[in-house]
DNA sequence: TTGTAAGCGTTATCAA
DNA sequence: TTGATAACGCTTACAA
């Protein structure tokens, strides 16, 4: 024997038990009143309910996930918390899981496949019902967990052709071509491209080449030297763009296909006092509502960052629900707004 | 006797026991190998190690909880996952708390005290080892919730002057102040002020209090016309700016305390061509990076965003670890950055 | 340094 | 509709 000194000490806390004492039932009743009020008499339920308040008694769910071997917990895995691209998202899920009872934990990798993992194994040690992650490629040990484990995943950051599980998101290719092409159409010749660093991000090569395909299909030249890699940040889309249009064959458009970039150049052309469009067009592959109110305003694509959350936490709810089995690939839509800037 | 059907089914998942047997020794060798390594041979963990690995055991903390009555997880709510604002502060606490092996459950209130009492009460239920809470006014039923369970808290939002437990923040009142005796001196005499819905709001209303406690250092009227209330958003900062500006006695300083508000504003000015500083004077309180690259670059306060997530976090587990004990306050430095907009 | 036994607070199962 | 009992998988406390 040795826990309970002999009922003294640190009260610390009600447990059902004393609920039940205090309502003179079995502890059964008190769980079914909290968890299945209809298979309780309505008596029982004014009892429990009553005895509840009277001792305070604030139900734990370690113990009655350990038993049920059920969890209300969901991990995500975002690259950066701060960004405020994948804030939208994180808005989305948050949403549907409150309505549904489910809790939200939150990792993030800082763009690191070694902190991916350790993220999802921390996860899977506290046995949440599922995952979200915004990157699709993973570490073979992340995958391995993963798949041991058989908690349901959804995969956000780009269409994967082989995802884990299922998958939510929009194409990152088809929107990169569909820019590009938008800036084919409407006459410009020598169009640049910037991205962030491309070998470590699926999003990043999916929209790359979605440029290639455009190019090609609208007749114009790849020209690599009009393509560019930058870090994020508004100081780096400011820097591609002074790179971009001051030489020998300047681009006469530059699409920016991550983060601030974008805002970054735009404002570097209004310091410098160049035109947009007229010395370069600027186009952009997110951040709608900022973008909008620059002088000018700024094309660029409206992507479904809000949709994406709520519906990667409705397919992971109804398969942990058991309301839907088998792969899910949501393929959601995007939008090219054109404003002055093009 | 019922759950085990005998043995067999799905042999979902090594436990523990599994382990030790794996590896010929007793449960308590391979809880031990696992968590005070150093109270284990070199032998038996050596062997503890590979068990674990021929058998793909993970952990479950779940059971580990419940059994030692210790979580890893902090809860934190926060009025809007979205708001970048509280973006970097989430950031910050999240660095820390990985680094010390925890885990961050994250809840959003809408701005809505109710919101946050259900989220309080579900962490509660998942016996969170600390919370963060941004808002430093609450339910009566939360703080009744929050002192019985005996858990550590910490608020964010403003110096509140009864806090629940832990404080960190700065104080939105001296920030305001400051800010405003800076456009006085500066030469401003008919200072405008515009903020978010104060009465909901305990960072409104200290930041206005600062404000009015600013005029009468600096001898200047105050004049209620030139205060005005706003919901958040770009449109909002650009209306207020029409406001003030377009009437008889017109603001020759705007002081925006809320949220993108001042970005809104000096977007509207470029639109309509208004010379900043010279028609109006533009000062933010926040979102020092992107108001920076404005044209012109808008005077504002640099807020320790991440530095309040770090040190929420660390006094958190200072107190959790037992390495602290008593109230804390911790008041961070703000900074005025002045710019051309002023 | 290692092992044994009890118990953490719930829920599943079966019986009444 | 309600209750008794045995788990859930781990850690505490103590003994060896």
């Amino acid at each position: 024997m040795t826990r309970e000194g002999a009922e003294k000490d640190p009260p610390r806390g009600a447990r059902m038990r004393d609920v039940a004492k205090a309502a003179r039932v079995s502890t059964m009743t008190v769980s079914r009143a909290l968890t299945e009020p209809a298979k309780v008499s309505a008596e029982m339920r004014a009892r429990v309910a009553e005895a509840i308040r009277a001792v305070g008694y604030v139900p734990n769910k370690l113990a009655g996930s350990l038993s049920s071997s059920r969890t209300q917990v969901i991990g995500l895995v975002v690259p950066s918390i701060e960004n405020s691209l994948f804030a939208a998202t994180i808005q989305g899920i948050s949403d549907v899981l409150r309505r549904h009872d489910h809790q939200l934990m939150i990792a993030d990798s800082g763009y690191s496949l070694e902190a991916e993992e350790a993220a999802i194994r921390a996860f899977l040690e506290q046995r949440v019902a599922g995952l979200i992650l915004h990157d699709t490629t993973h570490t073979p040990t992340a995958v391995r967990m993963i798949r041991a484990s058989g908690v349901p995943v959804v995969e956000n950051g780009t269409l994967t052709p082989e995802p884990l599980d299922m998958v939510v998101s929009y194409s990152n290719a088809d929107a990169a071509q569909a820019m590009t092409l938008h800036l084919a159409r409407l006459g410009y010749r020598r169009i640049g491209f910037v991205s962030l660093h491309a070998a470590a991000n699926a999003r990043s090569r999916d929209r790359r080449r979605g440029y290639g395909a455009a190019l090609e299909q609208a007749g114009l030249a790849f020209d690599p030297a009009l393509v560019l890699e930058m870090p994020p940040g508004l100081a780096s889309g400011a820097e591609a763009l002074v790179r971009l249009v001051e030489r020998e064959a300047p681009a006469d458009a530059i699409f920016f296909a991550g983060d601030v970039l974008a805002m970054g150049a735009s404002l570097e052309c209004a310091r410098r006092g160049w035109a947009v469009p007229g010395k370069v067009a600027l186009a952009a592959f997110d951040n709608f509502d900022l973008l909008g109110h620059l002088v000018p305003p700024v094309t660029t694509l409206r992507l479904p960052r809000q949709e994406i959350g709520r519906r990667s936490a409705q397919v992971l709810l109804d398969r942990i629900q058991g309301r839907a089995t088998g792969p899910v690939s949501v393929d959601l839509r995007f939008e090219i707004i054109h404003r002055a800037s093009t």
